[in-house]
DNA sequence: TTCTTTTTTTGACATAGATCAAAAAATGTG
DNA sequence: CACATTTTTTGATCTATGTCAAAAAAAGAA
């Protein structure tokens, strides 16, 4: 919990009574190598933080996985467009490794908007999370092959670190061929 | 003015003290065909609501213009990352024909606070910009040239009617020739 | 209208990266 | 351990799209 607290602290302050709310609505779940998270075609309606572990989220496309992005320990993730409208999910999350969550509900994490600490942080962090994802697609669609590994190295070497070629090839938009040749050298 | 108060009454009811207010604090500004609204480097600290015209948001990359968005009548533009992180843009903004646009500075939006039905709007808003983002690089990233070109077709019809073929192909990430052979069938 | 500038089209050619297939290496399992 | 499964590497093509250059068409200016 007290990973959460600091993660949280890093963009607001929160008193005493704000963490035992947070601590009475949130709870801690573990997965398993390989098990999935959500599932394509269910409602998303969590928000998890990630205490140890790597999360990945992709969707089907052709038949195939298209790995959206994968994430490590200390972030948080969620499928937004399922989470924020309340819509069926069109991806999946899946624990890539033993994984340890901690998770809020939407309508326990709508209990905190009477903190006003965790409004702004809930709007500091979505703004964050578009502002990055909106440089790293610009980044991501300007450069080659080799440029796009690169990068990512560069912005997220956990994930160049721990996650499986044929993944990280995925969110580059690029072969696995591809990738195992430019990692050659 | 009545145009952008049905765009914000799409999402949550004014009352008449926040029309007041909003109308207050708003200002509409001119520009001409090809004037820049926003030049790389500086800060962008307006929102704009798009009366009339078309407004482009670009960046230079190895001494090109690569073309991010184009934005058409009855919509919302800035340099997001600018705006929310009060630093020096790394976009520009373009008007791509003679443009009305009704402008609100971050200080006086800030004064909007006080009616939580701008606060929703606002939320609303930057939620559903971030959930459109996610479903379009999406789309892209997994089609060919074609596939790109149509799809752009279906989401926004308007910028393939109205914008220049450099510009549209810049947002397709293929090149004006590619685009051009396209369009032949 | 005529002239200039900008934008779009067309053609010839080059190439990064895809695809397909199979070998090699790594990992997991009883 | 030995064996099965998964993941990564390597090799031989193939192709969509890029690049460069020049012509044609459209738009703007005088």
């Amino acid at each position: 919990m007290n990973q959460l607290i600091n993660y949280i602290e890093q963009i607001v302050r929160l008193d005493d009574e704000a963490i035992r709310e947070l601590e009475q609505l949130s709870e801690i779940e573990y997965y398993e190598k390989n098990q999935l998270i959500l599932e394509q075609g269910r409602r998303c309606n969590k928000i998890w933080f990630l205490k140890s572990g790597m999360v990945r989220k992709y969707y089907i496309h052709d038949g195939k996985e298209i790995t959206v992005w994968i994430n490590t320990e200390n972030q948080t993730f969620t499928s937004l467009q399922s989470y924020s409208q309340n819509i069926p999910s069109t991806e999946y999350l899946q624990a890539c490794e033993d994984t340890v969550a901690i998770s809020i509900t939407r309508q326990n994490s709508e209990k905190l908007i009477r903190f006003p600490q965790f409004v702004i942080f809930a709007n500091t962090l979505m703004e964050r999370e578009f502002v990055n994802a909106d440089i790293h697609s610009k980044a991501l669609s300007v450069k080659d092959a080799k440029g796009k590994y690169e990068y990512l190295q560069m912005i997220a070497p956990e994930i160049i670190k721990r996650a499986k070629l044929g993944h990280i090839s995925s969110i580059l938009g690029i072969t696995q061929e591809t990738l195992s040749r430019i990692r050659k050298g």
